[in-house]
DNA sequence: GTCGTTTCTTAACTTAAGTGAACGTTTTGA
DNA sequence: TCAAAACGTTCACTTAAGTTAAGAAACGAC
């Protein structure tokens, strides 16, 4: 399982066998059920998450309303907004499914960039390249009608379709489920005339 | 007028004189008129802007329609995605007004890091503040209609609305410009009704 | 200043999303 | 295992945004 995690870190560094064990012993992997909340609304977590196997997503209530405003699978890291602006969340974090995690927090992440300096260069590139994906996927989201986000959809992650359920796939797309049955209705008329 | 900057700065690290010369001795200021385009579709620009006084948007063109997707005034900083991942940029970016500007690139930051390592730590930390606050951005305009949208920028951004041509407004709060008239003429109406 | 362009608004009509409700299916927990 | 809850789809109706078009106002170039 701790392979998934190494070959993410390979992507940006490469690791020694020492470094490899210093990780394992440091004992951060978590296994969490279904349903499970990782993070409470008002809550001043310091965790971080790095998704292994399974689906994390963040949402807001709003009026008694879920809003899913983002989903994690494999290889998907989330540092929540109280983490860095050190304020209560916003929003709630939940598994879409069972899954297995890394949890770590500012301490662990400072121990271990003091150790291994290449941390450091891992986590500014990391930080850098996220932003411009999370630019890249607001202008997406904002240049397009429901219809377009979902079909994108179906070409980017077209797993989420499956292991997501309806409710939270169209609050995430911008709209309400049953507007998400339509959609999909008219979809497919269409492309049988 | 450098003051801004100097201002801005000082919300990150504390700068001696002799470090705000080095600044000055660098010459980065440029005064760029309103319409101007500083970045094109398919251009590699190495160019990273910050806003001293002005306005500047960044906008894709999307079946031949302009789409709008941020504003940028005074103390807002700009690094365009193609300076990230060196692919060609896929958006443009204009001069809403007449506009002064900071010009960087990569190697002048390099420069300035090697000089005065202060630099790499307030970068570090604007990256993550740029992060969170995006991610906020985002999260608020996936969650609200365009009408709460209006009413949002009404309070968050109030001069936007008076410094920024309606169309743009429009393509920016993700309609069309003859439904943001029309919203806001609802809106009237409630207020008096 | 004037002509032409761009911008903003209004209106009538079309299309798509929101709402409330019904109904069958799946999931879940006692 | 069985009843209750949650979920997904469909329908009829409402509301808001897209579209097309027209006219008024502001702006710019000459």
């Amino acid at each position: 399982m701790q392979d998934i995690l190494f070959d993410f870190i390979a992507k940006y560094i490469t690791l020694t066998d020492e470094e490899k064990n210093a990780i394992n012993s440091v004992d951060i992997f978590r296994s969490v059920k279904k349903g499970s909340i990782l993070l409470s609304k008002g809550q001043r977590s310091k965790n971080s998450y790095f998704v292994l196997k399974g689906c994390i997503r963040t949402y807001y209530i709003i009026d008694g309303e879920e809003k899913t405003t983002a989903f994690y699978t494999e290889m998907d890291a989330l540092t929540p907004h109280c983490v860095i602006n050190k304020a209560p969340s916003d929003y709630y974090i939940s598994c879409v499914e069972d899954t297995i995690l890394t949890v770590s927090n500012l301490d662990m992440e400072a121990e271990i960039n003091a150790k291994f300096p290449k941390f450091e260069i891992m986590c500014r590139k990391m930080s850098e390249e996220l932003l411009a994906k999370h630019q890249i996927d607001f202008d997406g989201f904002k240049t397009s009608s429901p219809e377009q986000r979902y079909l994108n959809l179906l070409q980017s992650r077209p797993d989420l379709l499956q292991r997501v359920p309806q409710h939270q796939l169209a609050s995430y797309l911008g709209i309400k489920p049953q507007s998400l049955s339509r959609l999909r209705a008219r979809i497919l008329e269409k492309d049988k005339g």
